[in-house]
RNA sequence: GGGGUCGUAGUUCAGUUUGGUUAGAACGCCGGCCUGUCACGCCGGAGGUCGCGAGUUCGAGUCUCGUCGGCCCCGCCA
């Protein structure tokens, strides 16, 4: 094994083309691949900006190819040499660096390796876990480098726009203290204070809240936030948002801050450019012509509320979902009447999952007519009402949903997607971003049986619907936008509420007696007793904004160290046990068996 | 808490439907040959608790039950 001494870096492996031809470099990196033809060999020399093939002759320095021999796999060397413009016709299109190779004169050694445990050349595709477990050999692959890098330049553009438009970058606490609603919290217990505990914070809600009562005016943080809920592929127990919340603000500042960031962020990172404003839709038409509040634009299929035409029908499936105070809403399938029986029971049970209790069909054949095993229940005059307002011609299918509204819309909302993915209408070039506006305030928890807040408790209500706030919760709406990315949702704020009486009011709403409030958001409360300003905020999840710039499955792909989804770390092994002596340190008195 | 799916060589998989000789392939690895390859090529070789545990059977990778783990989803995630 050789030492570095006296050798330095000049170049990256993604640097060196045509104009470096003739120059002396010194490379550093991981052995790719090597190809040894018992003369020449070559080497596919790696690091994290890309490739550079490297060359042992025998008829230029015997010494260093015979050393060259013995490397293999992932060791990790330093070669200094000259850069040589390929032999006619043997440049290398598929990597950068193709046009040249480098002619080594001194070889080390800096490091050896061990076989790596898979293939880190991307032809195959590895399992997670074993990903996960070799994170640092994963990292290496360039797909996985070009992750993190990405990562590292749209948080510089972030800065730099955010700080460019007057926010300052403020830490907020890790150890903060639980608060009622929202998450469950992830807890720490103190050793100091037997029995209590800090709880890692969901989002720094309360604390720029805080801060804007502070007089800090503009400010944001690229932060971690925790929350101890199940996994998805797009859900990590800890992720990054991009925080932010300003004084003096309305809904439409934020909105337009916020699209001016998206735009500095995709142009910077990505090198596209975006058109503003962008495109506007409230909470309600989102929920009527998509079934849910984060709608993917990029195609149509949208829902047609037949409710009113089947009112009094004969098919008491639908009769009954509207006498209930349900809906009854179609998708018009354009196209679709050659689907299978079995294509058509694959979609039954796919609306299953979210809830709905079967699924009717209708098969507009060439002649017009209903193919269907429920035409025959309606009149000629629900038949022409349904097919004039689903649009129906020769060739369409119609997909319903009859039940109460959420489950319609869920159901619908999902198959809509499925029936995209299948009739390949996702378009993977496109942005469709999208604000989702006037959200409901409040929403009726059955099974708590309370109220509870749609974004959070502290979310200001609109003014003109504050007279309903004690006798029609749920018509009053909210001061809340989110913002959508071909259907997902990648950030979300609100103007909050800056007086203690009006605050109340809502904790009221939320059924949070004043002795709860009092105890729970004292802090806040008595913050916004001294001169809170108006403001609002908005925060984005980077991680999933990132996984759709990436063009990602997972979050995953974007985190460099991300856990499973039973919340472990394949690496570390975390979470593992403690020993008894902390847990007493920490008052705690385990009841589990070692 | 629930549903689905997967677990066989270092890796990616086949074999499981219908139980039956010595569990295969490709890549990787090791050895040899090879001076223009770039997923180099050619020859040879090593490598397996079939996730784990019970059960059924003359016999289990294959059937049954349980269990552990990965992934996807529902619930959950203000």
């Amino acid at each position: 094994m050789d030492s570095l001494a006296g050798l330095k870096r000049t170049h990256h492996c993604n640097e060196l083309g045509a104009g470096d031809i003739g120059k002396e470099v010194v490379l550093m990196g991981w052995v790719l691949r090597r190809r040894d033809h018992g003369g020449v060999i070559f080497i596919d020399l790696r690091d994290r900006e890309g490739i550079t093939q490297v060359v042992f002759n025998p008829a230029v320095n015997a010494e260093v190819h015979a050393k060259a021999h013995a490397l293999r796999s992932e060791w990790v060397l330093a070669v200094r040499g000259r850069v040589e413009a390929r032999p006619e016709g043997m440049a290398n299109p598929k990597i950068a660096t193709g046009e040249i190779e480098v002619l080594v004169s001194e070889l080390r050694i800096l490091n050896t390796s061990k076989t790596p445990p898979f293939p880190l050349d991307e032809e195959v595709e590895v399992s997670e876990n074993l990903r996960l477990k070799y994170r640092y050999l994963d990292l290496r692959r360039p797909s996985m480098a070009a992750n993190l890098i990405m990562r590292h330049r749209a948080c510089q553009a972030i800065r730099a726009y955010l700080s460019g438009n007057g926010f300052l970058e403020i830490e907020t606490p890790v150890l903060t203290r639980s608060t009622p609603e929202g998450a469950r919290d992830y807890l720490v217990p103190s050793r100091v204070n037997a029995g209590r505990f800090y709880a890692l914070p969901q989002s720094p809600q309360l604390f720029k809240q805080l801060l804007m009562v502070a007089g800090m005016d503009r400010y944001y943080q690229i932060v971690k936030c925790f929350r101890d809920e199940d996994l998805r592929a797009d859900r990590q127990p800890e992720f990054t948002q991009i925080d932010m919340e300003l004084s003096f603000v309305d809904e439409e500042e934020v909105m337009a801050i916020n699209e001016g960031l998206i735009v500095h962020l995709f142009k910077e990172v990505l090198g596209v450019e975006l058109s503003t404003p962008f495109p506007r839709m409230t909470y309600a038409e989102a929920v009527a012509r998509y079934g849910t509040d984060r709608p993917d634009t990029r195609f149509g299929l949208e829902l047609i509320d037949l409710s009113d035409i089947v009112r009094q029908c004969n098919f008491k499936v639908f009769r009954a979902a509207v006498d209930g105070g349900g809906v009854v809403k179609c998708i018009n399938a354009k196209g679709c009447a050659d689907f299978s029986r079995k294509d058509l029971d694959d979609l039954t049970a796919f609306v299953g999952q979210f809830g709905a209790r079967g699924m009717a069909w209708v098969k507009i054949k060439d002649d017009g007519s209903w193919q269907s095993p429920i035409a025959k229940f309606f009149s000629d005059e629900e038949l022409v009402g349904m097919g004039r307002k689903a649009g129906v011609e020769p060739g369409d299918l119609l997909l319903f949903g009859a039940d109460r509204p959420e489950i319609v819309h869920q159901s619908l909302a999902e198959l809509r997607l499925e029936l995209a993915r299948r009739l390949d209408l996702l378009d993977p070039a496109r942005l469709d971003f999208l604000w989702v506006t006037d959200f409901p305030l409040l929403e009726y928890d059955a099974e708590e049986k309370r109220w509870v807040a749609v974004h959070h408790p502290f979310t200001a209500p609109r003014e003109e619907d504050l007279e309903f706030l004690e006798s029609d919760p749920g018509r009053v709406r909210s001061r809340a936008y989110d913002l959508v990315l071909n259907g997902n949702e990648i950030g979300g704020g609100s103007i909050r509420i800056h007086r203690t009486d009006l605050q109340k009011r809502v904790f009221a709403a939320l059924g949070i007696s004043d002795e709860e409030a009092a105890e729970k958001f004292a802090f806040l409360l008595q913050a916004l007793e001294y001169g809170a300003p108006p403001h609002g905020g908005l925060a984005f999840g980077l991680d999933r904004l990132l996984m759709l710039m990436a063009g990602c499955e997972s979050i995953r792909d974007v985190i460099a160290f991300p856990k499973t989804q039973k919340a472990t770390c394949p690496l570390t092994e975390a979470p593992s046990s403690v020993s008894r002596r902390q847990l007493t340190e920490l008052h705690l008195r385990p009841d589990w068996k070692e």
